[in-house]
DNA sequence: AGTAGATTCCCATTCAACGGGAGTTCGAGT
DNA sequence: ACTCGAACTCCCGTTGAATGGGAATCTACT
């Protein structure tokens, strides 16, 4: 044994560290985080502890670990999300005020939906995403509308995998989720009943940037008997607003 | 030479990688990364590029390194100040709509205010705070109150290092800022008339724990000339509400 | 008092990380 | 076209920082 021999370096160990935390697990013992992380126990807790002094982690009076407060600082002074979300931000508040149920925002990554924000109003139903949560793109309406307009290698690349089923009306057979990817990118926007939970409807639009593709997706979660017209020309509206955003700062830089 | 002659761990110098990079700097050269950070060249280009391959930075086409997504989703979805955020957000909302200047939250971080969020409406003046950018606590509105509803050591060891100027206004005497202090804890408010720019008045209430110290604060960003009063009143009922949803978050758990 | 888990400490081993330096690529200036 | 500087890549001998098994200590719960 000696530096690694795990055949790891050091980076991977943190990225891994920081993985065993998820948005339901947030704080958890140095043992826990080994166990999951798959280090010895003492070396997870000496990585552990460089972690804390270095800030990126935080140690509560019972010694036990959450994510700290400095990493969020450096992953978001300066991040791509930030900047995609500080210019849907005022769109979305609109879409929000007159839809009065949850509006979120998302991007493409890792071949998921990453969701940057999300509002809701205390009236509107449940709703599983997070801020900085992930769902698959066929079974989400923003994943839908994010892998309608991106490239076709992606689409290619996510359709010859599994298609996880997440509820019973998730379409998981590729031949359908083309035939909804054509029909998403005619329509300009998608909608996806049931598709993650029976009672609740996706609907969303593309942001799309100056080559076409889907830069972000903004969407509303509706009660399934709802009617999604006028949610759907709000966000026609908003993706139109944050498209313009977008490229004006781009522009001023 | 060795395994880091320079005496800094693998964390360390990851931790100084990240540092690097500013709200006003976002994109830079491995070069520039290691010229700041304080290595060697071919060692900046290890480094960053280990950095890359695991997420944490992104390298684009030009070969311009960013801070990465990925960073952004795990530093994000399980670190406290989201949950703060979440907590605050619709009554930030709501005080935004009403006053319709830059709505702010900040938190203490290391001795200094750390701005999670920020809303701001278009027809809003300039602002220099940023979401995850810094002010001091003597010189900011948010700043005043988080110090002032903290504990007694805390305000000492502020007090005794020298106060920045930032504006012609800023207090930056010990005992003029004691004063301050004293008036923010009778008022239960700060107001900071130009301290940071001559034209902006800061406006700031506490969010309080229940062991009374300031968990956050709320404030908000008014034209010089403009009355206080209102902007206070919807702040104070704002701050109840950001009480309540923690105090509930905490409970469920 | 006993048990199980988390945590800290110790220390011999060793290979991953280090960084000087040489070479390559790229673009801007002349 | 040529020069110059900056950014970047690659090579490689050196070496001490990181590693992890094990034992001891410290909880908290029974």
């Amino acid at each position: 044994m000696a530096n690694s021999p795990s055949g790891d370096s050091v980076t991977d160990r943190l990225v891994r560290v920081l993985e065993t935390f998820t948005p339901t697990r947030t704080v958890q013992t140095a043992t826990e985080i080994g166990r999951r992380a798959g280090l010895p126990s003492s070396t997870a807790h000496r990585v552990v502890g460089e972690l804390v002094d270095a800030g990126l982690l935080d140690r509560d009076a019972e010694g036990r670990i959450r994510v700290g407060v400095r990493l969020w600082e450096l992953a978001t002074r300066s991040s791509l999300p930030l900047r995609v979300r500080q210019a849907a931000l005022p769109a979305m508040e609109r879409v929000q005020a007159r839809v009065r149920e949850h509006t979120q925002l998302a991007i493409l990554e890792q071949d998921e939906a990453l969701f940057l924000e999300r509002l809701s109003s205390p009236e509107a139903g449940a709703n599983i995403t997070r801020v900085a949560g992930r769902l698959p793109l066929h079974a989400s309406s923003s994943g839908l509308v994010l892998l309608a307009f991106a490239d076709a290698a992606l689409q290619e690349r996510v359709l010859s995998r599994p298609l996880r089923r997440l509820s019973p009306r998730t379409p998981t057979d590729p031949a359908a989720v083309r035939r909804k990817l054509a029909e998403v990118r005619r329509l300009g926007h998608a909608i996806a009943p049931g598709y993650i939970e029976e009672v609740s409807t996706g609907v969303a639009v593309p942001v799309r940037d100056d080559s076409g593709r889907a830069a972000a997706a903004l969407s509303v979660v509706l009660p399934v008997d709802a009617p999604p017209g006028p949610a759907l020309e709000e966000l026609h509206r908003a993706a139109r607003d944050v498209e313009r955003a977008l490229a004006g700062h781009d522009r001023r830089k």
